[in-house]
RNA sequence: CGGGGUGUGGCGCAGCUUGGUAGCGCGCUUCGUUCGGGACGAAGAGGUCGCAGGUUCAAAUCCUGUCACCCCGACCA
């Protein structure tokens, strides 16, 4: 708020909170000055050249631009232009938050470890923890996530049931040692994060509570306009059940999706279902026969030995999908138990490690290595089989199947000695294994598993998550309130984020050209971009006139009042910036005119210079 | 953690192969001119060449070590 109005006053006149002036008026100013960044003094510099360091176009802009910059890797400084963003995105946030009835709070970023340690998060977290101790020695943290935090609090102001439902949220910092920080905002290892929880008593009311956060961020990522799906997730490490992601659609997003353009299904890669087929009859396929196979370790080379010594009388050439390809890991539990895995998939796919880690958690996957085959003599490596796998037999390896193979199928496959394997092998009658697993690689064109049309894969940035959380942090925490009969209920939980720091950049990743940053009109940093041109001293006394009578409308100006840049500075600045409408006063003064420029569509209009307000009010929309 | 690359004024880069005491563009300062598409002229300020050893009469340049950063992958509520 200004010292020039009261607070609240501009909100009732704009219907919409007014934003912080960036500059504090010199105290030698003229109080009359009307509250506007001035280019002339605005803690800025635009940068000619792309900074080396920076690759995506978010990054280049938000840094050419004046609006961040890089402290360390993964950790930004917002500069007055950006900070302006940054807090626009945060409003829309927190007004869709705050209208579902969400309580704003706020909890410390820096953390003691006792809750973390009572959640068997402290172990679990692993490296990605940012951890401190403290002058005697005590063990901190710099908050990941603040399940706990939210879980506690509520526990120790809330008992009863009459107190439910309840949503609580922040906006806060957030700290991560990430392996490899990229991308500038996009990943960091600090970034600012909307952290919202429900408390429901039961399943129904969870639901609900879910469902209007669900509704919330439908508005969020509308308003802050740009192209997103809404896909299926896995609920990860959080545990938990329903889990729902907001991905930005984005070419070179981190995420892969899978979409259908038959029903609309929509999925991460870690939660897609295979459909399962149907058992097939076996009765017409021969006895499982054992075949020498030399030097076929791998797919391609059992698939053309199988080609030249077995060809099949109907002509049919065999293919990788023929095979099923049996893959061994070891799985490491948060207890550091090590359990080795063999997860059998058909030959044509590979094991998605992301799809296994999402599927194992919270186990970790690690690979198999020679210390691991020396352990499992029984284990030929290149020809493991169904022979060997499983519980039951000589192993004792858990041994999980990809749900395509299903009783019926017949498969070539290890027979568990080096240069031999086995043919018309039949799912059911000749092998079994202790379950299924998702883990085989997801391909476009797999069937849909809710209607069967072909599948499609994209790519986006993960922008929010929503997910049913359960009992997972209440139980772990002991959160248990009163219900009606007076029995202690534990209480299930919901968990919903919003990246708002990435939000920023993933705008900008979606709103920009060859010029500069292109701001939709919600989120810039200012509503108008006002440029004087020229060297009339009538030209900057009308800018001066022009952004006091926007002011007093509530309009926030930008001006460009800099007498030394030549008008092409100005111009490829104001380009570079992005607010969305430009305004130019200069040479068409004189006849009495200024121009208005959209900077989107680069559409530009004279208008006369003593009508200038309205038509600039009606360019941005508040006529 | 694996692979690749880069460290030279505020920013972007050249110089390194073949050692000789640091250069270009942008930006910055001053003066003058210019003023609708990143102006022009003149004069300036600003650099332990990432760091540490070594070789040499002499090291940005050669050798060894080390640190940092960027990109790809692994990892990633």
């Amino acid at each position: 708020m200004t010292a020039r109005r009261g607070p609240g006053e501009t909100a009732r006149r704009t219907g919409r909170p007014r934003r912080y002036p960036c500059r504090v008026p010199h105290p030698d100013a003229p109080r009359s000055l009307p509250v506007a960044m001035r280019m002339s003094s605005l803690f800025l510099r635009t940068l000619r050249e792309n900074p080396a360091d920076a690759e995506v176009p978010s990054h280049r802009l938000l840094v050419r631009a004046g609006y961040v910059r890089r402290v360390s890797p993964g950790i930004y400084t917002w500069l007055p232009l950006g900070l302006r963003v940054f807090r626009r995105v945060e409003a829309v946030v927190r007004e869709e938050m705050d209208a579902i009835g969400a309580q704003e709070l706020l909890f410390p970023a820096l953390l003691p470890r006792e809750p973390y340690e009572a959640s068997g998060r402290w172990e679990e977290y692993g490296p990605n923890v940012f951890r401190l101790k403290d002058r005697r020695g005590d063990d901190y943290l710099l908050g990941p996530t603040h399940e706990e935090m939210f879980t506690l609090a509520v526990k120790d102001l809330f008992s009863s049931y009459k107190d439910l439902p309840l949503s609580i949220y922040q906006i806060q910092t957030k700290y991560r040692d990430e392996a490899r920080p990229r991308a500038g905002l996009l990943r960091g290892r600090e970034f600012v994060m909307k952290d919202s929880y429900s408390f429901d008593l039961d399943e129904a009311g969870l639901d609900k509570s879910y469902q209007l956060h669900r509704d919330a961020y439908v508005r969020i990522f509308d308003r802050l306009g740009f192209h997103y799906v809404i896909v299926q997730a896995m609920a990860g490490a959080m545990g938990g059940s329903k889990s729902e992601e907001f991905l930005a659609t984005a070419e070179n997003g981190e995420d892969t999706y899978v979409h259908c353009p038959g029903c609309g299904y929509a999925a991460n890669v870690e939660a897609v279902r295979v459909p399962v087929p149907d058992p097939v009859d076996a009765s017409g396929v021969p006895a499982a026969h054992v075949e020498d196979t030399p030097d076929t370790p791998t797919i391609d080379t059992l698939v053309a030995h199988l080609e030249q010594a077995f060809p099949r009388g109907d002509g049919r050439a065999w293919t990788a999908a023929d095979t099923l390809k049996n893959v061994v890991v070891t799985l490491v539990h948060p207890d550091g138990t090590r359990e080795p895995l063999a997860i059998g998939v058909p030959g044509d796919r590979d094991v998605d490690e992301k799809r296994l880690a999402a599927q194992v958690e919270p186990a970790v996957v690690q690979a198999f290595d020679e210390k691991d085959f020396a352990a499992h003599p029984v284990l030929a490596k290149g020809y493991i089989g169904p022979g060997v796998l499983g519980s039951e037999r000589s192993s004792g390896i858990r041994y999980l199947l990809d749900p395509r193979v299903v009783d019926g199928t017949a498969w070539v496959t290890g027979a568990d000695e080096t240069g031999r394997h086995v043919l018309d092998l039949v799912a059911g009658r000749d092998f079994t294994a202790d379950g299924t697993i998702e883990a085989a690689e997801v391909r476009d064109g797999d069937a849909c598993p809710s209607c069967g049309h072909a599948l499609e894969s994209a790519r986006g940035i993960e922008m929010g998550h929503i997910f049913q959380l359960g009992r997972k942090y209440a139980e772990a925490l002991d959160l248990q309130v009163l219900d009606e009969n007076g029995k202690l209920r534990t209480v299930t939980m919901g968990s919903y984020g919003v990246g708002v720091s990435r939000a920023v950049a993933c705008v900008a990743e979606g709103n920009h050209d060859e010029l500069g940053l292109v701001w939709p009109r919600e989120l810039a940093p200012a509503d108008v971009h006002l440029v004087a041109t020229g060297k009339d001293q009538a030209v900057y006394d009308y800018a001066e006139e022009l952004t006091r009578a926007l002011d007093a409308r509530g309009v926030e100006v930008l001006l460009d009042d800099r007498k030394q840049a030549s008008p092409g500075v100005k111009f490829k600045d104001a380009e570079l910036v992005g607010v969305p409408t430009i305004v130019v006063v200069g040479r068409g003064l004189a006849e009495g005119t200024v121009e208005i420029k959209d900077r989107r569509s680069g559409e530009r209009r004279e208008v006369p210079s003593d009508g200038a307000v309205e038509e600039v009010l009606r360019e941005i929309g508040r006529a």
